[in-house]
RNA sequence: CGGCCGUUAGCUCAGCUGGUAGAGCAGUUGGCUUUUAACCAAUUUGUCGAAGGUUCAAAUCCUUCACGGCCGACCA
């Protein structure tokens, strides 16, 4: 109480004024925890919204909400609680007693009501105040009803503030958790298992990324922060558990921007007996009906708009049409037709005449040696000119073995492996392959990419021991796919950028 | 890490080529009392992001810094 916080003004102060006055002359200090909230306000508004005033009066019904005041209409409050919104009528003699009891309410205060429900000539239903408490004091105004909060920074910085305001964030949140937990009863009445696995790593594995670093103290050892579960699942399926999954955390120490958080959730599963092309199916499977399951529809809507909020533009992303499957050599001949198709599909043997398109369309090589391959090119050169133009629900298979050291060869072609990228909307969003269950192949892959790594690749992957001893043992044949669930929810809820769908996104402390 | 833009009352925003700070909302007081961004009358609110500079005079021009946004880079 001694330090005053330094953005106090004349409006919180003359809440914490009435606070003051209801500590002394309320009981709990001001704080009671004695209401017994027993109904919600949108069951409230579904069961009897519809019905006429006459109808309510004839039943005489008793409700008891709770909620936050947002806003004041003469003798009426408007409440809201988690639910929904709902009005409570205080007539002339409750509007003193309130008056004399806690002074004038202010919006943002907390409130209970209990009564029997009307409806107003209007139309609209409320509760007739006859027992009422203010439950809490707020002591800081909200911001403006009618514009909300539209500041950026503070959306973010201040997600409660955000929540309270503004309904189209709550309902981001509400669609990002009822996406979680479709894929979630989606996988498991597939039979899959839920399992966890460590975020603290000693050999950070399973992509390629610069990691977080910190340190043990009781073990004296340097751990990472995983960016990704994958090696771990791997050896559970090598242990006998045939179909799991994760939904957690990776992070990765890189840049921050609209499709980028330092920590992001992934869904991350794998399957014995499975190659990559059921993943395929399975995630279309999953997608349409998490689409269906939890937007009511299909075909996902997403806008462009302009710095005045205009929409611009309107999209449509179709889940429930077949999605197309299409190798990247055909993307990157399908995307840009100028190209030589030719050296496109022959990128070893024309390995020059590669590097000269991916020059062309504008691929950047990294500085000094020559540390790409023909597949690395390829790759580059599809990120350049076709990735952006995959609108609708699109999966690109045969990924060069290169860019892909994880995954398991093509019988046919052993420049490519059996792997997809899934994209909609010019946006990467899965990423699945039949395993490498090869243990000799596999070590020799972490070796190459130890020598990346010498080579001052610092994002190049560890060699890990004992995960080549797991692959010793024996993984059975498995595909497994890593789901990008904060773009997934981005791409269902319309969201322009990643922190829109974080609801604590990072960002650099305010200086003091 | 680079480029561009932004930061004015609690919130949403005006404030022109420099002349000393405004509106709506909310708040306060009173009225009204079945309202729907409730209404009517009166009224209060500011380190103009921070520091320095130019000037008789800076919210406004210049420099630096902080934070944010968008776009790049890295990546999912």
């Amino acid at each position: 109480m001694t330090e005053q916080v330094k953005d106090e003004n004349k409006l919180i102060a003359e809440r914490r004024g009435k606070l003051d006055n209801i500590r002394v002359n309320c009981p709990a200090n001001g704080h009671p925890n004695d209401f017994n909230r027993e109904h919600y306000a949108a069951d409230i508004q579904a069961e009897h919204g519809e019905k006429t005033k006459e109808e309510l009066e004839e039943l005489q019904v008793t409700y008891a909400v709770a909620g936050r005041v947002m806003a004041k209409r003469g003798p009426f409050l408007v409440l809201q609680d988690m639910s929904g919104r709902i009005q409570a009528y205080a007539e002339k003699v409750v509007q003193k007693d309130i008056k004399a009891r806690w002074g004038l309410l202010d919006i943002g205060d907390i409130v209970g009501v209990k009564g029997i429900l009307h409806k107003s000539g209007k139309g609209d239903l409320y509760v007739n105040m006859e027992e009422y408490s203010l439950l809490t004091k707020s002591l800081r105004p909200l911001p403006e009803k009618f514009h909300g909060l539209s500041d950026q920074e503070m959306k973010y910085r201040q997600r409660y503030v955000d929540l309270i305001i503004n309904e189209k964030t709550r309902d981001t949140f509400q669609i990002r958790s009822q996406i979680v937990s479709g894929i979630r009863n989606f996988l498991t009445e597939r039979g899959f298992m839920e399992v966890e696995t460590p975020m603290l790593q000693v050999i950070p594995g399973g992509a390629t990324a610069k990691p977080f670093e910190t340190f043990h103290n009781a073990l004296d050892i340097d751990m990472f922060l995983r960016i990704a579960p994958e090696l771990y699942l791997k050896r559970l399926v090598v242990g006998g558990f045939e179909k799991v999954f994760e939904i957690n955390r990776n992070f990765r120490n890189e840049g921050l921007s609209t499709r980028h958080n330092p920590e992001f959730t992934m869904i991350e599963f794998y399957q014995a007996y499975a190659d990559y092309k059921d993943l395929m199916n399975l995630t279309e499977d999953m997608l349409r009906t998490l689409a269906v399951n939890v937007m009511g529809n299909p075909v996902i809507r997403n806008t462009v708009k302009n710095a005045e909020g205009e929409v611009v533009e309107e999209k449509f992303y179709d889940f429930g049409q077949p999605f197309e499957r299409i190798s990247m050599m055909d993307a990157v001949i399908k995307h840009a037709p100028h190209l030589d198709a030719d050296v496109i599909k022959d990128p070893e043997g024309r390995f020059e005449e590669l590097r000269a398109i991916a020059k062309k369309v504008g691929v950047k090589e990294p500085e000094g040696k020559n540390v790409w391959g023909p597949g690395k090119y390829l790759c580059e050169i599809f990120e350049e000119v076709a990735e952006h133009m995959l609108d609708q629900p699109t999966f690109i298979t045969e990924y060069p073995w290169e860019v892909s050291p994880l995954a398991r060869r093509n019988d046919d072609n052993a420049f490519i492996t059996d792997r997809f990228e899934f994209f909609v909307g010019g946006r990467e969003l899965a990423n699945g392959f039949s395993e490498l269950n090869d243990a000799e192949d596999q070590a020799a892959r972490f070796k190459q990419q130890v020598a990346e790594k010498d080579a001052g690749d610092d994002e190049a992957m560890h060699f890990d021991e004992d995960y080549i001893t797991a692959l010793e043992y024996g993984l059975p044949p498995t595909a497994g796919e890593g789901i990008g669930i904060d773009r997934l929810v981005m791409l269902f809820t319309d969201s322009p950028t990643i922190k829109d769908v974080i609801l604590f996104p990072h960002m650099r402390p305010v200086a003091e």
